[in-house]
DNA sequence: CTGTAAAGAGTAACCGGTTACAACGTCCAA
DNA sequence: TTGGACGTTGTAACCGGTTACTCTTTACAG
C-alpha cells in the first residue's frame, strides 16, 4: 500500500509531528523519549509501512552487520557445506552474507573484493591459487579478513585450513597396514593446493613407511571422469596395483565405477579411498573408505574468527586453525577390523 | 599501505589538485574531463589505493547491483544447487547475491525482509509454508520480487515452481504400466507444499489410471530415517506392495537399504522410484528410478525474471514458469525398457 | 572585434539515516 | 524570584559518493 517508493525517516517524522532526530531516537529505542511522543512515532512508522534503510543506516553507523564470503567456483558439495557453516554462525550474530561471485579468474577475484568495500564490516576468502603478493594488494588491511584453506605466511592472516598431508599420509598408511604393496595414486589438478599436499602426504608415506622411493602416481581433475579415466589406464596398461588412493571421493566413485566395467572386484582384487567423505561415500557399494573432512566446520570456524576480530581482538596467522581429517574405514579397503577397540558389535 | 582507513574521493580529489565533481568523473569515465586532470586523478587514485565505497554509491545511484536471496532451511543438495542456478545467472549480469538467514520462523522471515530493504534491488524469496496474506505484508510492492516454488496467487508476483503434481502422476502411471498393482505411497511432511502436490499426482493417477480409490500412504518427512521406518512398516504390517512410491530420493535411499536388511529384492520383490534425482541416484545399486528436477534451472529462471524486472518489465503471477520434471527409469524399477525408441543402441 | 555556443571544472544539494550540540522547558533549592 | 540541573526535542553536520546547475574559459562564426 502506499506510494511508489518507501517512506522515509523525514516522511514518519512529519507524520508524528517531531523532528528527525526525535523520530530515529524512538525507533532506535534509545532512553532519552517520552513515553507519548515515542508512541506518536511509533504510530506513523505504523501507518506509513516504515523499515529503515540499511544501506543509509550502515553509511553513517560504519558497520554493515554483513560478511562478505568470496569463494572460487565450487563443486556442489563442498560449497553448500561451507557456506552452511558460514551461515549457522552468522545467523547467531545476527549477520548477513554477501556472495561474491569469483569465478576461476584473478582479475574476478581483484573486482569481487573491492565490489566488497562499504559493504561489508569483514571478509572471508579462499583465494584458490593466488600469489600471496597479489592477495595484499587487493585486500584492504584496515578490514578484517579471515583465509579459508590458505596460508598466505607473509601477509599474517589468520587462516583455517584442512590437514591435507596428514590427511593422505595417514589414509596411505592405513593402505599399507592392510597389505598393500603396490598402492597408485590418484592426484588432483596441479595447480591446486590441496591436490598437491595430499600428493605429498602420499608419497612421504610411501618412502618412510613403505620404502617406495617413486611410487606411481596417476594424473587427475578431481572429476568423476578423471577417476574413471584412471581405471582404464591402470586396467589396460597393466600397472600392478593392489590399491588405488584417490585424491578426492569424486574420482574414487568414477573409478569403482570403471573397475566394475573392467571386471576387476573391490575390495577383492583392489583396494580403493578417496578423501573428503562426500555424503555419497557411505551408500556405495561396497561403501567408500575415505578421510573425514567436516567442510562445514571450515566454514564456522572461519566465521567465528572473524567474529571476534570485528569484536576487535587482533588476530594474526599465528592464530591459523588447522582441521585434521578422519579415518573412515569401510567397504572398499575391506571394512573396519575388529580389533576389539569399538564396543557395541554383536558377538 | 597508508592510514588506518581507505582514502574517500575527497582524498583524491585533494590530492589531484581538482574537486570531488571531477574526480567522480574521472574515476567513472564521463566524457567531459581533459586527458590531463582525468590522468592527474587515475595517477592519485593508484597513490592512495582509493575503492569506491560501494555502500555510499548506492546510496545515491538508489541502484545496489545486488538481489537479495530468501529461502528456508534447505538440505544441502538443494541448496546448492538452486544457489549454483541464481549465481550462474546473477554472475553475468555483474549482480551480488545477499543472503538473508531466515531459518525456519515466520517471525525471522520479515526480519530478513526488512533487513533487506536499502542493499538490495530485487528479492528471490522462497517462502515454504507462509500464508499469501502474511507475505503480502512483509514484501515491499515496489521491490522487484521474483517467488520460489510458491504460487502466492492473490498477490499476483511472478514465480518459478516446479510441476510436482504432473511429475507424480507420471511416475505412478510408469509404475503400473510396469505391472505393479499395488503401489504404496510414501509422503512428504504434511505441511510441505511440494509433498502435498506429488501425493496429490499419486492419488489421483492411482484411481484415474489403476482403479484404486484409496491408495495406501505412509507417512515420511523426507528424511532417509524415515524412509527406512516406512520400510519396516511395509515388512513387518505385512502390507501388500509390489511398488513404493517415495515423495524424495532421500527416502527412497533409506527404503532401499531397509528393504535390503529385511531380506527383499529390488526390483525384484518390490520397484522403488523417488523425486529429485539427486547425485546419488544414479550410483545406488540398482540405480534409482526417479524423476529428475532440474534444481537450479529454478534458480536461474527465478534469477531470468527478476532481471527482466529490473530491466523496467511489469511481470506478474501470469508469467509463472512451471518446470516439468522428467522421468528417469533406472534399475530399481527393472530398468529402461527397449522398446525400439530410443537410438544409437548396440544390435 | 564581438557575440555565442560548447566544453571543462567547481559549488552545493542530495541520497536516508545518525548524532553532537544547542535550545528549550521544568522542577527544585536557595 | 531566580539560578542551576536535568531531561526532552530540534538544528544541522556528517557518512562518501553522485549530479544538477553555474561559472569560466576557449573556439569559432558573423
Amino acid at each position: 500500500m502506499g506510494g511508489h517508493s518507501m517512506a522515509t525517516l523525514r516522511d514518519v517524522a512529519r507524520e508524528a509531528g517531531v523532528s528527525v532526530a526525535t523520530a530515529s531516537r524512538a525507533i532506535n529505542g534509545l532512553g532519552n523519549v517520552t513515553a507519548p511522543t515515542r508512541a506518536a512515532v511509533m504510530a506513523a512508522v505504523k501507518k506509513l509501512n516504515f523499515v529503515p534503510h540499511s544501506g543509509a543506516r550502515s553509511l553513517t553507523r560504519r558497520k554493515t552487520d554483513t560478511v562478505g564470503v568470496i569463494l572460487p567456483d565450487l563443486f556442489g558439495e563442498f560449497f553448500s557445506e561451507i557456506i552452511r557453516g558460514i551461515d549457522l554462525v552468522a545467523h547467531e550474530s545476527g549477520m548477513h552474507l554477501l556472495l561474491g561471485n569469483m569465478h576461476g579468474s584473478t582479475h574476478e577475484t581483484a573486482a569481487a573484493i573491492a565490489a566488497m568495500r562499504g559493504r561489508v564490516d569483514g571478509l572471508l576468502v579462499m583465494p584458490p591459487d593466488l600469489k600471496p603478493e597479489l592477495l595484499a594488494d587487493y585486500l584492504d588491511p584496515a578490514l578484517p579478513t579471515v583465509l579459508l584453506n590458505y596460508d598466505a605466511g607473509p601477509l599474517d592472516l589468520p587462516f583455517v585450513a584442512v590437514d591435507n598431508y596428514q590427511g593422505a599420509y595417514r589414509m596411505t598408511e592405513a593402505l599399507l597396514a592392510r597389505g598393500a604393496k603396490q598402492v597408485v595414486h590418484i592426484a588432483g589438478p596441479k595447480h591446486n593446493r590441496d591436490a598437491r599436499d595430499r600428493q605429498r602426504g602420499f608419497t612421504d608415506a610411501m618412502a618412510k613407511i613403505g620404502g617406495v622411493r617413486t611410487p606411481a602416481i596417476l594424473p587427475g581433475d578431481f572429476s568423476e571422469e578423471s577417476g574413471a579415466q584412471a581405471a582404464r589406464l591402470l586396467v589396460q596398461g597393466q600397472l600392478p596395483a593392489d590399491a588405488v588412493f584417490a585424491a578426492n571421493d569424486q574420482m574414487a566413485v568414477g573409478l569403482i565405477a570403471a573397475l566394475a566395467e573392467a571386471g576387476k572386484s573391490v575390495p577383492g582384487d583392489i583396494m580403493v579411498a578417496g578423501f573428503d567423505d562426500i555424503p555419497l561415500a557411505r551408500h556405495l557399494n561396497p561403501s567408500l573408505s575415505t578421510m573425514q573432512v567436516h567442510i562445514d566446520r571450515l566454514g564456522s570456524t572461519a566465521m567465528m574468527m572473524l567474529l571476534r576480530m570485528l569484536r576487535g581482538e587482533t588476530l594474526g596467522a599465528a592464530n591459523a586453525t588447522i582441521l585434521t581429517p578422519e579415518l573412515i574405514v569401510r567397504g572398499t579397503t575391506g571394512g573396519p577390523i575388529a580389533d576389539g577397540v569399538a564396543g557395541g558389535g554383536q558377538p
